[in-house]
DNA sequence: CGTCTTTAGCGCCCCCTGCTGGT
DNA sequence: ACCAGCAGGGGGCGCTAAAGACG
């Protein structure tokens, strides 16, 4: 594996280097789940217990992150937009949301049903048209075959 | 070097809307 | 005409991980 890190610094290489070893020191004594640093520990441990330092001025909504502060400020409060869709009009807030959005000018369907030929832009619209197939008289061996999804049959 | 902050990304859920087929 | 089911487009938040910044 050629790992194309471009750090300026050793340091930040070598710490970069450690996200390649599985090592995760920091546990949460709750769910027992592993961390790489104290830090993520700790916001993990606010997702337990409810604590949300990063209040908002302008309304009584809290987060565990500042950057959760933050994405909720600029969807509540200033509105700033700053992933621009170079084909329309559309911007965001985030970038995964533009990404969605410009698969609605490409066409693009990455997420495909096992079960028929319906193929989603986002997964969450697959998941939600998996609800369909999961009706009585529901055989998944039988729809996959319908879908030309079986080898050897 | 360790910690805090910022940025990036995936996931989940919901809403509204338009289309379509059954009644 | 009305309604239910389904998919398209999008808003908003939960959470984790990596990289940047800093004491």
């Amino acid at each position: 594996i050629v790992c194309t890190f471009t750090a300026s610094r050793v340091s930040s290489f070598n710490r970069h280097m450690r996200i390649h070893s599985s090592e995760k020191p920091h546990m949460c004594h709750i769910c027992l789940k592993t961390f790489r640093t104290v830090t993520l520990l700790r916001n993990h441990i606010n997702t337990h217990t409810g604590t949300r330092p990063y209040k908002c001025v302008d309304c009584d909504m809290a987060f565990v992150t500042s950057g959760e502060l933050v994405r909720h400020r600029r969807y509540k409060h200033t509105h700033e937009k700053p992933f621009k869709c170079s084909m329309c009009t559309y911007a965001s807030v985030e970038a995964s949301k533009l990404k969605r959005h410009v698969r609605s000018h490409t066409g693009e369907r990455p997420f495909q049903c096992l079960l028929c030929s319906y193929a989603s832009k986002d997964t969450y619209k697959l998941k939600r048209h998996m609800r369909t197939h999961s009706g009585e008289c529901y055989r998944p061996e039988e729809a996959r075959e319908d879908a030309g999804l079986l080898e050897g049959s």
